[in-house]
DNA sequence: AGGTTTAGTGCAACTGTTTGCAGTCTTGAA
DNA sequence: TTCAAGACTGCAAACAGTTGCACTAAACCT
């Protein structure tokens, strides 16, 4: 049925070890034989097997990555560019979504665990205690979040948050309002500290905020009450979900009032206005990230945020 | 230092085929036995090695799933409910994207033959020669493409392409246009075929046109020259660059034109105004792929389309 | 010429699990 | 009491590769 080294041994006139070594260490053997073994191994469709190569070196060829959410548009760039990485090296990805729940960042590790090299994790929400254990039996690389003894990609938020601050500020908006995320979020946190920051405007956070458009669309209320003229959201999504809120409450963007968004997302680049933001760097991330992991080293690393200026954002009037 | 069957079974005082069994054929041991085996695994935090176990039985328990481009936002939903059903049923899930390219496609196939009990291909743009050469050596369930032999899941654009012209029939539209995709398609026929069905409405059909925002950026003036009331694009990305183009003309949507795009993509619910569009069945088609593909299962499914109406439809001044 | 290195290849054990076959021990029936 | 039938369990041979070790022959030194 299927093709084995063994067969191809024996249609070349060598043993099956000389056949497992012109593919593995195509060194080790004469360039004559090789070559005969290689075309052999050609005309029969010999495709070595990953599996059974695993069994013996360990070594699986295969990673994992496991996000909160697949179709959450701020996944999608990350995980193609994780894949191409992957790919470039010979790599298999298995993709997993946990839909959100910290309980199955667990249970997918664990099952991964023997048939991956190792796994990376986006923003994971699991408790120290249990990633720790679980950086037992498999390496792997986190994303967005900082724990210790594990290789680590963070991407400057803070940075970009400031940098937008001060887009708002140079635009002559003094009064800004931050639309924060969920309570408790650590990027919530590092923006906020990092808008604070900026002198000569006045900031008002406004939250916790579904990090959603709906999330959103609330706050444009608050937004209006507290005669900001310039806001920082949380993310795109609720940027956008709170340009359309304004929007009902007669206020334009950006002629009335400048917003920016995080992460740069598609629908933001699509949407009218097209949206100022800080552009994250999601494909870097996922890239680095599989390097770290198939060259095994354990860095953390700060990726650079940059500010996208579009059409949401305009001097005041 | 990885713990296998051998450690159980030691530790438990039975044969290793005895732990194999507790596995995988629970009935065939006794519920005593089976109660310490277990117990113990669970103290050694045992978990049996797929890679290992696909030796023996030849299958795998993974699947391969091969989408064009993962960040088109067509496929994230449809990958979130392949693997969701994949996990259901304890399979794990290959994503892999072939970049658009053709050759990519059977290089992957290849590369996965071996690793996985099926592979879901969407759209493939592999000639049927390859396919079929292909299909003989993983199994395989094709999404969005006849191909004879092999299982197919089909999308039904052809009705909702006929719904959304009836739609702006209805609203009074008599002259509508089709803002198609590349040359070639197969869904482009497809809908236009439909399209065209509907009486009293007068049809032109615009195009080869690039399938992505740019390519309706650029249908603008055409469909304005033609003076065309209502218009159905290749997909939501196209809608969405024409309702630009046409708002850089002056013309504004749905008040001096009606257009309706196809998929139903995150944008397009997102965008100013929300897009009407046809909602294909994305998620539907990738569990049903995932289920065909476990069940070995060679039917062919057309699933159906279903109009959205939204905001960038209205009745003609 | 004799000894030593080196390149190339074969041998066989090993990876972790499954599974057909055979053996043991109960249990129930005749 | 004897036998057959079950119910469990053990044995050992696969599965498809890799790899340390041993061996042969040729090439290189002195």
């Amino acid at each position: 049925m299927t093709v084995t080294i063994r067969d191809v041994a024996r249609a070349s006139g060598v043993h099956v070890s000389t056949v497992s070594r012109t593919f593995s260490a195509p060194h080790m053997v004469n360039a004559a034989t090789r070559s005969r073994v290689l075309t052999v191994a050609e005309e029969l469709g010999y495709r070595p097997n990953r599996a059974a190569r695993a069994l013996t070196t360990g070594r699986t060829h295969n990673l994992g990555l496991i996000v909160a959410d697949i179709a959450n548009p701020f996944f999608p760039p990350l995980i193609k560019a994780a894949h191409a990485a992957a790919r470039q090296r010979d790599y298999h990805l298995f993709v997993a979504d946990t839909d959100e729940e910290p309980a199955a960042e667990e249970e997918l590790i664990q099952a991964f665990s023997k048939q991956v090299d190792g796994v990376v994790l986006c923003s994971p929400r699991s408790s120290n205690k249990v990633l720790e254990r679980l950086a037992e039996r498999v390496p792997f690389v986190v994303i967005n979040r900082r724990l210790r003894g594990a290789a680590t990609v963070l991407m400057d938020v803070g940075h970009g948050a400031r940098l937008a601050v001060e887009h708002l500020a140079g635009l002559g908006h003094t009064r800004v309002a931050l639309v924060s995320g969920p309570a408790g979020s650590w990027t919530s946190a590092e923006i906020r500290t990092a808008a604070e920051q900026v002198p000569g405007v006045e900031l008002v956070a406004i939250g916790p905020n579904a990090p959603t458009e709906r999330g959103g669309f609330a706050a444009a209320a608050r937004v209006r009450d507290l005669g900001a003229t310039g806001v920082l959201a949380y993310n795109d999504l609720v940027a956008i979900g709170l340009i359309e809120g304004l929007g009902d409450l007669g206020l334009s963007v950006p002629e009335d009032v400048s917003v920016v968004g995080i992460d740069d997302i598609v629908p933001g680049r699509l949407n009218r206005p097209k949206l100022t933001t800080v552009a994250m760097p999601t494909a870097a991330a996922g890239r680095l990230a599989v390097d770290l992991l198939i060259q095994e080293v354990s860095a953390t690393t700060s990726l650079e945020t940059r500010l996208v200026i579009r059409d949401s954002t305009a001097a005041r009037r």
